[in-house]
DNA sequence: GTAAAAACCGATTGCCTATCGGTTTTTACT
DNA sequence: AGTAAAAACCGATAGGCAATCGGTTTTTAC
């Protein structure tokens, strides 16, 4: 799942208002960056067709949202990472945290194995 | 760290055998994929312009090798990918953990809580 | 010193994001 | 219903990057 700047950026503010129109993105974007309506209104669709976006018509125009959650794009994604450089034998997510553990310091480790507990919690009935 | 698909197996191969020529490379490469020597020799000199392989002369040719560890990398990309995706107070590698862990079963919980340890043996002094 | 090997250079193609002008469709109002 | 405004849709273009490879220069080995 390859994403451009822009995606990124309109996917972060639908994650923390949607939805939202074309308009309404723009609205938010052209202070901060300028650009176009149609520039947004191409990246929504963008967005929409790599299935990251719902939309609906809410009057008379579309308004989109996150189809996934943010947790959940950024785990597809390392998993999508690991999973192409990993040792073949090894799974991708067991690869991946096995990567990244080596550059946690003992206080992290304790705020991992919080997260351990939390999951196995959730996992519980 | 954006990386092509050539570039991966490349990297693939050389975090298996290395050091390696270009034409080593290719030797191996060419049967399964076709294309040229070139291709594989400017693969090789994308992957050294972008830091990821040192190189050295061994007689008459350049011979490659990986600068960074198979997981350094993986851990690298994924914090990034974090990074760029995780709400901003978040720090990248908790993210990413806290992402992933959500697709957990409880094997493997328990390997992560093996891995946590001996992280925690490596840190001891 | 010359022939072979390898490196280097530069051009091309293809894919994808970002960008935006222009046209069509939809909506809303009188 | 008829028209004006709003929004969607379409298509073209530019820019960046990986992959590809032909051709030229440099290096090496005898």
């Amino acid at each position: 799942m390859q994403l451009g700047e822009l995606e990124k950026q309109v996917l972060q503010y639908l994650w923390q208002e949607a939805p939202a129109s074309a308009k309404d993105v723009f609205s938010v974007f052209s202070k901060s960056r300028g650009g176009s309506l149609n520039t947004i209104q191409s990246t929504l669709d963008r967005l929409f067709k790599k299935e990251l976006l719902s939309r609906e018509k809410q009057g008379h125009a579309w308004f989109y949202s996150p189809r996934i959650e943010r947790r959940q794009l950024i785990a597809k994604i390392i998993t999508q990472v690991a999973e192409d450089l990993a040792e073949h034998q090894e799974g991708g997510l067991i690869a991946a945290f096995a990567s990244m553990s080596e550059g946690l310091d003992s206080s992290q480790l304790d705020e991992l194995e919080a997260l351990i507990e939390k999951r196995r919690q959730a996992l519980k009935p």
